[in-house]
DNA sequence: GACATTTGTATATTAATGATGTACAAACTA
DNA sequence: TAGTTTGTACATCATTAATATACAAATGTC
């Protein structure tokens, strides 16, 4: 299930929503299905109801959920955008400092290419084509 | 030259430490080499020379920098720290979301797995024992 | 050797952001 | 119908970021 680092830099909504979207992404839920109200989430993480509605309204905002007033949140049918140019780009960046700070502490980068590897299959299905 | 997404959710002081972190660990810089001073690189990077110092800072906790009062930031021979078991569990959160992100954008597994092998290269060297 | 310049640092201030407390209006439930 | 449950809106408080400003020590220039 989903954890909460307080240590961690970014902030708890975002945390929130960068979990969930991973397990969207893994294709973990289906179309239709109701994820967990806001208060229910929020218990279970220990954080306010607010915390989580602002990740949801994230989330809804990317098109994975539809936020229907006093019904929950619905996974919706959602259509993997077109990537442009630029989106390998905006990519690029955030990788390449992640695999600094790995290397910086110490991780090989055989060791990173192989878990790189593993994330990408798990969540995304069949690399080699 | 590294750059400053004003628009970015994370600090300005922290994409600085990132980038040059990254050009760090590629061995872009030799040990006893000096950085710029820190007004010369905030008049670059269009930000306040604290915001650098701070980066500068955190870089120096690292291990990387060694910051001499008037003698500007010195490029340090560090040795690379052993990486325990918790070291890749830390690294798995943040791939997997920044993973998540990507196929989200429309980015397929095939394109972000060839990236992350050439990124881990390119800070990293060798790859394939 | 005197003096202006250059260096990283320390402190205060201001703005922005995050997380929570509380209240609310609409829909469901019994 | 009455009570509960839902996402939302607004106010508040604390933390963080970025800057402005000043400072003390080292360097360079004459």
């Amino acid at each position: 299930m989903l954890r909460i680092d307080l240590g961690s830099r970014v902030s708890v909504y975002e945390q929130i929503a960068n979990g969930l979207r991973a397990e969207l992404v893994s294709g973990k839920f289906s179309p239709g299905e109701k994820f967990p109200t806001v208060r229910a989430l929020a218990i279970n993480l220990g954080v306010h109801h607010n915390t989580v509605a602002e990740a949801y309204r994230q989330l809804a905002n990317e098109g994975w959920l539809e936020l229907r007033r006093h019904h929950g949140a619905i996974v919706r049918e959602r259509d993997k955008p077109a990537a442009g140019p630029d989106t390998m780009e905006r990519f690029k960046r955030p990788l390449e400092e992640l695999i600094a700070k790995g290397l910086a502490d110490g991780l090989t980068p055989q060791l990173l290419a192989g878990e790189m590897i593993e994330a990408a299959r798990r969540l995304g299905g069949k690399i080699f084509p």
